[in-house]
DNA sequence: ACCTGAACACCGTTCAAGT
DNA sequence: ACCTGAACACCGTTCAAGT
């Protein structure tokens, strides 16, 4: 069982999504992809499981973050945590926090975010949705990052920023008049940080959450 | 061309994205499978061009819109507006604003949502993110909804409330103090509205940009 | 309890050939 | 310019059979 998951995100860190498949992780573990399906019951739960495994190194890495005596620096410095464990593996970002399922280091990272709210002084209604807008924005700005080519595999040997600049040349083809706003800020979308991109929005949901707490 | 479009949207609407393949397609358009490759060169493009076409609706939603002297109010309504597509057409949260290509509604689209920030005290730098934020919202939130089994398709014909009151009920069997967040919010979990979340998750990164637009 | 080979029912995509 | 049948190389999943 744990050679299969680990096999499985090895699969995954390899070459994302698409190179995990139940013919390829039998011939990794050097059996037939029939026996697969005694650990588990389809390709939904083994992503799920996959997911679920690598989530514990972030969940550890989260537990050691120092803490201090604002929850909301706190609440930042986790989900940024969360946005860097996706970075590092792409594939995360479409699979992490899908199912909240019951045990599992999904939901103990869950309760770790939701824990800081606690600190605060909100309604149970607005804690939850706090948490849930935290996580939006990881998930959100995560599936964004999952748009642009992984790596430099992408046709003609391009670099991300080649990949980047080609949008903004296009762009900047627009009519300034019908476009005023893809005018504006096309130099910031040239070559533009995911993590600066996260960052950004995160600090604004937590400055709505600091002035919701009157905190 | 657009008969193509209009039967892939229509098999989307009817059973989801796993229910357009190229041969349901063809048997709906009374042809071979491989004429749809004189219209579209691949698959993805389908789904993309499929997905532009109906954001075209969208579009025509968004300038409808009365518009108020309140930018930010403004953009709530056009983001609440294309939430309320989404909650209409599931399959479109995991495609739309995918590539906001050259030419097409979608980047319209984050024209019209980028120009309500033109009128807003900030730099060119804060405007991208603050529209990537807001998309990032919507995005985030209609990723969160498509885990919930649409309509009453799952095990058992179970309603949406009895899916998430089975959650609920697992939760609550958790130890109160290993997770004392999870059972602080269970009962807002247990049914509820995913348009109210949305909405929080919104109002909070909106109530950050005001704040940082002085407004 | 654990694993296997071989098949089944699907996919997206290609290609030579037709009108 | 537009369409086709038939094949190719894959998928996830099942199942009877083995140890």
């Amino acid at each position: 069982m744990e050679s299969v998951l680990t096999e499985a995100v090895a699969l995954l860190d390899e070459a994302g999504a698409p190179a995990l498949t139940f013919r390829a992780l039998a011939q990794r573990l050097g059996g037939g992809v029939a026996s697969i399906y005694w650990y588990v019951a389809s390709k939904e739960e083994l992503l799920d499981r996959a997911t679920d495994h690598v989530m514990g190194a972030v969940l550890s890495d989260v537990e050691r973050l120092p803490g201090s005596d604002d929850p909301i620096d706190d609440l930042r410095a986790m989900a940024v945590t969360l946005f860097g464990a996706i970075v590092r593996r792409p594939w995360l970002g479409a699979y992490f926090m899908r199912n909240v399922d019951v045990q599992g280091n999904s939901l103990r990272l869950y309760e770790k975010l939701g824990r800081q709210t606690l600190r605060l002084n909100l309604t149970a209604h607005q804690r939850f949705h706090a948490v849930s807008a935290v996580v939006g924005v990881v998930v959100g700005s995560a599936v964004d990052m999952g748009q642009e080519p992984p790596q430099e595999i992408l046709d003609g040997a391009a670099t991300r920023e080649e990949f980047l600049g080609r949008f903004a040349e296009a762009w900047r083809e627009l009519d300034p008049e019908d476009f005023p706003f893809v005018h504006e800020i096309v130099d910031e979308f040239d070559g533009h940080d995911d993590v600066d991109q996260f960052r950004s929005a995160l600090d604004l949901t937590l400055a709505g959450l600091r002035l919701q707490a009157g905190a």
